[in-house]
DNA sequence: TGTTTTATGCAACATTGTTTCATTTGGTAA
DNA sequence: TTACCAAATGAAACAATGTTGCATAAAACA
């Protein structure tokens, strides 16, 4: 699983650090979106400015995306392939638990294809469900 | 205005006082959705705990509603009438301006009717479009 | 009017987001 | 391998937001 940390950071033409291998680590062992705050808990100790900015580089590079749940929190989750830099693609659904908090992707279960009122320019739309995850249930 | 500000309080039945009156003014007088910020701005002075908790108080009497939005702020919207306390009914899709950074509730589109995943359960579904609205455009 | 209940305002604090700057480290070319 | 440059890190500091406890003020009601 290293292995593929490094690889994606060597896709995306990032240097290859600590603290970026462990950050894609931790993304690739959890099948759920995380908060800056979740991916703090998996370290000894982290700077946690490094942390954020960590997280911000990866999200402009297309490395992960924001999964928007509706929450209060920020919360990210790895990018399938589709992304590139600053050209997101990961229009499928996220669901958000109300007991556990915990966001899941639902790849796939894509966004409908909707229009804009008239006048408005479309150009994302997020479909977000909430409720209670299978284990919470 | 005023008037139907305080008839949205006693239909609720919480008590009428100044702020609360003059923060439903404000959402009655605005086609958008408000972050606890926005509305500070319509003061010329408020205590912002005050308004915190008015707004929260709002939130679960069914007065307002959370409009997800995908941005960093939490926005609030009116409720069109089918919310009680703590069941909220606006399953309708709001939509997010990238330039201006205002989001606007459009009544007419509502979320799909979606299946969660086996062994989820469904509560509610938001859908969040974005792009440029209509006066940015 | 007086009593009870609730809202307000203030203080204080936690969390998150963000920038600046000096230092360290990774990548690369000599 | 070494040396250099660009980029990442870590520390400090600050802004904005979210949140609670408590004393006081105001609303509701008898």
């Amino acid at each position: 699983m290293t292995a593929s940390a490094l690889d994606i950071l060597a896709q995306h033409k990032l240097r290859k650090t600590a603290v970026r291998a462990q950050v894609l680590d931790i993304f690739l062992n959890s099948r759920e979106a995380l908060s800056q705050n979740d991916i703090e808990a998996h370290f000894n100790q982290v700077d946690r400015i490094t942390l954020y900015r960590t997280l911000k580089t990866f999200e402009e590079k297309g490395v992960i995306h924001k999964a928007i749940d509706g929450g209060e929190k920020l919360k990210y989750a790895l990018c399938l392939g589709h992304c590139s830099e600053h050209a997101h693609d990961d229009h499928h659904a996220h669901f958000h638990c109300d007991q556990c908090g915990k966001t899941f992707c639902i790849e796939n279960m894509h966004t409908p294809v909707v229009q804009a009122p008239s006048g408005y320019l479309l150009s994302e739309a997020y479909l977000v469900l909430k409720g209670t995850c299978a284990t919470c249930v």
